[in-house]
DNA sequence: GTGATGATAGAG
DNA sequence: TCTATCATCACA
């Protein structure tokens, strides 16, 4: 199975573009091949962008370089795994929500939180990797393309600034997607 | 030091 | 629909 790496050039589209493109990509991780089924966009002039105050400790990832992994906690509990778009210094990121496993693997997989729990994924230790880089224990994969007409497009979850912007992409088929 | 906030998940 | 729960941030 021939699965070339992405590339940091991947993520120099707008961000929602890549967004949409991401789906249907590979996620390697060291328990399997996951393809993304739903992801969000989070761009600079977006309110509910955690970066949209300012740069600060906990989002300094997102203002890294294409293809950086960021990784924030949420409700002090929840690990969400974003990837990083547009060039440094531009707080831009797509956020994966959910994966569906290439083999039937043990695990949930719908919703971001349950997501890094499931893949061990948190942000002491993620937070800031490359997610091109094919030696790595986690790194994103060229894969199937996705027609646009199997993509869902719709608002986005469980934010409350923002809510109404139709950034979140999903495969309509797919039955690992977190809600419709 | 204190209070507000939140990109969730799970229960009712 | 409602809320438990806690890391992080803004402000004092």
């Amino acid at each position: 199975m021939d699965r070339p790496p992405l590339t940091p050039e991947n993520f120099l589209h707008p961000t929602i573009e890549v967004a949409r493109w991401l789906l249907g990509k590979v996620l390697i991780t060291p328990i399997g091949a996951l393809s993304i089924v739903e992801t969000e966009a989070y761009c600079v002039d977006d309110p509910a962008c955690h970066a949209f105050r300012g740069k600060s400790k906990a989002n300094a990832a997102m203002f890294g370089p294409p293809g950086t992994a960021y990784v924030h906690i949420n409700y002090g509990i929840h690990h969400c795994l974003n990837v990083v778009c547009q060039p440094e210094d531009v707080p831009e990121a797509v956020l994966i929500r959910a994966v569906e496993p290439c083999h039937s693997q043990p695990g949930a997989w719908n919703g971001p939180g349950k997501l890094t729990k499931s893949l061990g994924i948190d942000k002491a230790t993620h937070n800031g990797m490359t997610l091109y880089d094919s030696t790595g224990e986690f790194w994103l994969a060229r894969g199937s393309e996705i027609s646009p007409e199997a993509v869902t497009q719709t608002t986005r979850i469980g934010i409350t600034k923002g809510a109404e912007l139709p950034w979140r992409f999903y495969i309509t088929t797919s039955r690992f997607v977190s809600r419709r």
